[in-house]
DNA sequence: AATTTTTTATGAACATGCTCATTTTAATTG
DNA sequence: CAATTAAAATGAGCATGTTCATAAAAAATT
């Protein structure tokens, strides 16, 4: 009953090192799957033993990285916040800890999280959107508006938020300071639909 | 000095055409190129001597599609509709053209359009982008609001386009009416986020 | 009409994400 | 430790978007 292999994690955990490496080198389109085998010492089917796809283990990393950003903002926040100011901590938490992999954010993100993604394929990037919404959904109940969200106005969120990530990834203004900018009128627009109205809350 | 080869012109259009018709008879992944080139009578290289990328192709049809979105809206509009009302108008029209594409739009525009694209890349997507919020800013300053839309309304409007886009491309509600909701939900917001503020018009 | 130049079509070949039958390695059992 | 079973690794091979050297066709020039 003990666990089988614990060398299968350790392989694991080089193959997303290496393959982080490479994206941040070569970015995402130019670091192939052999590439990343080969500079993991492995073959290079055995990485989509691990991975069901490219995608997948592109959206690991990223998830990784926000999953860094989410305790960043635990620790930040100080609970005196306003509602739209909470939302920005969170939001710029994760854009903080996924800075390193800003380059090609694009490449992985954009299929992986967009609205337009039914449900199927990546799994990961599925769990990374769920997960974001309902930590929003959490802030925004708690600071008590009008209890959760409705399925639109997470709908709307979710727009806005890929808006301010598709527009940081190119943002070429120093320190990104223009994305600043579009997040907070994007969390104060948020903000206001959730005072004007309806509550279909599927 | 006349134009060379009309025979050109019959080729391209035979090819958008075959390709709409496999793109609609079994969706855009699984058209492959070579598909539509034989049914096209045409080899498989020859296509790219057309169309960059079979992407580039794909959103052809969805910029023809969405031209005839325009005229319709042209000849709809009776020019007493509020703001709101207007953009609502505007999105309506395009979506109503795109309802054969509806299956497959996801696979074609998910790239093509997205906030994420980087300018390189597909140019028909790129145009389609640029006169939709051209059109949109000349609706918007018709209505004089506050003049032209500053850089960040811009950009909020298309990721709320795009959000109920994606959203109609996978909205199982009765005729997508759920769609409406969001659509409408998303015009006012946009529209009430130009009531507040900014005015970098870059 | 013959020749040259330009345009267009062709399909073999390439790159790369991914699959899968087979082999290798590790764990378990007797 | 030998034999058996289970887990994991392997790499040849596939599918498909795309490129490119070459061939065919058209147009221009003489």
């Amino acid at each position: 009953m003990r666990v089988s292999r614990e060398t299968k994690e350790k392989t694991r955990k080089k193959i997303v090192e290496t393959a982080r490496d490479l994206f941040m080198e070569k970015g995402f389109d130019q670091a192939t799957t052999r590439d990343i085998a080969a500079q993991a010492g492995i073959a290079a089917g055995t990485l989509f033993n691990y991975f069901p796809s490219k995608e997948a283990l592109g959206m690991e990393i990223i998830a990784e990285a926000l999953e860094s950003g989410r305790q960043e903002y635990v620790a930040l926040r100080r609970g005196s916040e306003s509602l739209e100011e909470e939302l920005f901590l969170f939001a710029i938490t994760g854009l903080n800890q996924l800075k390193p992999h800003r380059a090609y954010l694009s490449s992985v993100v954009e299929s992986a999280l967009s609205p337009f993604t039914g449900s199927q394929a990546n799994r990961t990037g599925e769990r990374v959107r769920i997960e974001h919404l309902e930590d929003v959904a959490a802030i925004v109940s708690d600071h008590a508006k009008t209890g959760q969200p409705s399925f639109v106005a997470i709908h709307l969120y979710w727009a806005l938020y890929l808006g301010v990530l598709a527009f940081w990834s190119q943002d070429a203004s120093p320190d990104q300071e223009d994305t600043l900018v579009l997040l907070d009128q994007s969390m104060r627009l948020f903000v206001a639909s959730l005072d004007s109205n309806q509550s279909r809350t599927e």
